[in-house]
DNA sequence: AAAAACTTGCAACTCAGTTGCAAGTTTTTT
DNA sequence: AAAAAACTTGCAACTGAGTTGCAAGTTTTT
């Protein structure tokens, strides 16, 4: 996993430092999203805050992560699984919130479906949040 | 327009009062969704800034209003169109955030359609915000 | 091994949103 | 119509998320 974690970094023009390996090694162990306190909690005091804030904002530059917007205005972040990079973010798929276990839940398997709006109007992006029981908590 | 303020209010169990009447009237007039800062602005220097908080949350309580969760994690509000009441929201209509005026709309003729997820998730909500170019701006 | 480029922690700050309370307003009761 | 009760408002003080500048530390390049 650490070489996988250094390859990823490398590949992203990124230095390799303790914080954003930590960091990326969290999301790759994890099955939801996690929120930026998330983060600072699973790390214990290890690094600063503000490292934090600084490493999810360069992994969603480049485009490591996607950020989630929850219908409770949170905001989540996942591993990007395509090949997302600078700004272009091709995550097109469900994500699932689970009113149950507080889970954020990214479903690859489902893409956001077309939808008609009225004429006039022009879609560039489509995000839809779905809320309800996840298969674990069922 | 004063006297159906005042019928909302009243239906409602509210205490007609200049705050919420002017509030009520910035959004019976207005075709797109308001922000909290929206609000403040237009209201000019008349209202507490805690006097417009806790006239959105009474206004969401009541089912007055409803929130939006806005691609870029701000929050806005839109008046409910159909009857809906303390804790029932019934608002199954596309949300669409223009990239070049910043308006959000609440897409009334489209409902969100409805999605399949794997075996074992139980949809409770779906929720569809969609980005792009508007009418006015095309 | 030294230089350059980048990352980190710290302290200080900003800004949105919340709370308790006393004064003011609206509604209900008499 | 006046008094009482119930509710709303503004103020001041606070909280907590997120941001910024900067000096010290680390990583990468030469
Ligand atoms: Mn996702
Ligand atoms: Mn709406
Ligand atoms: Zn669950
Ligand atoms: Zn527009």
């Amino acid at each position: 996993m650490q070489e996988q974690i250094q390859k990823i970094l490398k590949h992203n023009q990124l230095s390799v430092t303790g914080g954003r390996t930590k960091i990326l090694e969290l999301f790759l162990a994890q099955d939801d999203a996690l929120a930026h306190a998330d983060i600072e909690r699973k790390t214990g005091e290890k690094f600063d805050r503000v490292t934090v804030y600084r490493t999810l904002q360069t992994f969603l530059e480049k485009g490591i992560i996607h950020s989630i917007p929850t219908s409770d205005n949170s905001v989540k972040y996942a591993l990007c699984k395509d090949n997302c990079s600078e700004g272009h973010h091709h995550d097109h798929h469900v994500h699932f919130m689970c009113s149950v276990c507080g889970k954020t839940l990214c479903i690859d398997e489902v893409s956001v479906p077309v939808v008609n709006l009225p004429a006039g109007y022009k879609v560039e992006q489509i995000q839809m949040i779905v809320t309800g029981v996840c298969k674990d908590c069922a």
